[in-house]
DNA sequence: GTCTATAGCCTGATAGAC
DNA sequence: GTCTATCAGGCTATAGAC
C-alpha cells in the first residue's frame, strides 16, 4: 500500500479501478479461479503496478468483503420498528430484491464465498450478521405477538427473503436461460410482493 | 479410462471412490479451487492412479455434472398433472427440500457452476432445463386457469422453489451461524409448508 | 493397476531500471 | 509510480519402472 499521507488522484483512481476490476473476476470465478493478471488487465495496469497498490491477491478480495458486508446489511439494518408491520417488511424485500438488480457482482462474490463455506468470513458472520438477525428478528416477533402480522418462524422468513432476492443475481443465467427474453426485474417485484402479503397479512 | 471391457470390481470401487471424493472437494472449492492431489488423497489414491481412471480433472467433473442435472431435476419431473394442484407443488418443494438435506454437495456443485455463470452446462440449461421447465408450467398454468390453484407468475413461482430450498444447502454455513444450535431442516419444512399453502390456496 | 519421479506450465510475487 | 524481466512454488499431466 501507498505511503499513508494524502492519496493523490491517481492513487484513489486506481485503487478505485482495481477494486471495481477485482470484483468483476472475483464474483466471476471465484477467489481460486481469479487471476492477478486478469484484474491487472481489466483495471488497465501491469501486474506490478497492480501489487503496488494492494501487496498480494488475498489483500484485494480482503478489501471488497470489509466493504460487502456493510453494505449487504444496510437493507436489514433499515428495518423500521416503529413503522407498519407488512409495509416495513415489504419495504425491505423490495430494496433487497432492487440490490439484486443493481450490484449483482457483490451478490455473486458473496454467494461464492458462502457456498464454499464462508473461510474468510466466518467469524463476522456469526458475530456482526447473528446479531443483527438477532435484533431484527426481535422486532419482527414483537409484530407478531401484537398479532400486526401472521405468526410464522421469524428466521425462516429472513432466510426466505434473502435466498429469494438473492437467487436472481446468483442464478442469473439460470433465471435467464428458462425466462428467455422477459426480464426477470420486470415481473419479479409483482410475485414477491404477492408473496410476502399472503404469507403476512394479518389472519 | 480404463479398456472398456466389463470393469473389474476394483474398478468400480475405485471410479466410484474418486467420484465421491471428487464430489467433496469440487462442492467446497469449485473447480479452479480443487487440486487433483486433493481429490487423490481423499479417495486413498496417488494421483497418478487417480488420473489412469479419469484422464484430466476436467474429465471428472463433467462426469459429475452429467449426472447431476438429470438427478437434479427429478423432483421436477415427477410433478403429476393428475393429481391434486396444491398437494402436487406442496409435495414438489417438499421432495426438493430434503435433496437439499440429503444432498447438499450436489447442491454446492450446482451453485458453483451457475454462479460462475455455467460455462460448462449452459447449453443443458437452455435445452433440458428449459424445455422441462416449460412442460411443467403449462401445467401449472392449466390448473390455474381451471381456478383450482391461485394465480401467480408460474415461472417465479418455480424459482421460488429452487431459491428457498436450495439455500439450505448452498447457503448452509451461513444459515447455522444465524440459527445457532436449531436444526435448519427441523423448522424450515413447517415454514415453507404454510408459505405455499397461503400463496397457492385458491381464492 | 499402482507407484516414484519429473516434465512443463501457470501464477503470485519480487528485483531493479527508469 | 510504472515498467520489463524473472524467480519460486504449485499445479496438471506424463514417463516409465514394477
Amino acid at each position: 500500500m501507498p505511503p499513508s499521507r494524502r492519496p493523490s488522484r491517481i492513487q484513489t483512481r486506481n485503487r478505485a479501478a482495481i477494486l471495481d476490476a477485482a470484483l468483476d473476476v472475483f464474483s466471476a470465478h471465484g477467489f481460486r479461479g481469479a487471476t492477478v493478471d486478469q484484474i491487472a488487465k481489466a483495471a488497465n495496469l501491469s501486474k506490478p503496478n497492480l501489487l503496488y497498490y494492494f501487496p498480494s491477491k488475498e489483500d484485494i478480495h480482503n478489501a471488497l468483503l470489509e466493504q460487502l458486508l456493510d453494505t449487504w446489511l444496510a437493507p436489514l439494518r433499515a428495518l423500521d420498528e416503529t413503522g407498519d408491520p407488512l409495509e416495513e417488511l415489504l419495504a425491505y424485500v423490495h430494496r433487497k430484491l432492487q440490490m439484486s438488480r443493481d450490484f449483482p457482482r457483490e451478490s455473486r462474490l458473496f454467494a461464492n464465498e458462502i457456498v464454499q463455506g464462508a473461510p474468510r468470513i466466518h467469524a463476522a458472520l456469526s458475530s456482526d450478521l447473528k446479531t443483527l438477525v438477532d435484533t431484527k428478528t426481535d422486532v419482527i416477533r414483537g409484530w407478531m405477538d401484537a398479532g400486526r402480522i401472521a405468526r410464522v418462524h421469524p428466521y425462516h422468513l429472513i432466510f426466505s427473503i434473502w435466498s429469494l432476492t438473492q437467487h436472481y443475481a446468483d442464478f442469473d443465467v439460470q433465471v435467464r436461460a428458462v425466462l428467455g427474453q422477459e426480464d426477470p426485474f420486470a415481473t419479479a417485484p409483482e410475485f414477491i410482493d404477492t408473496l410476502y402479503r399472503k404469507l403476512l397479512s394479518p389472519p
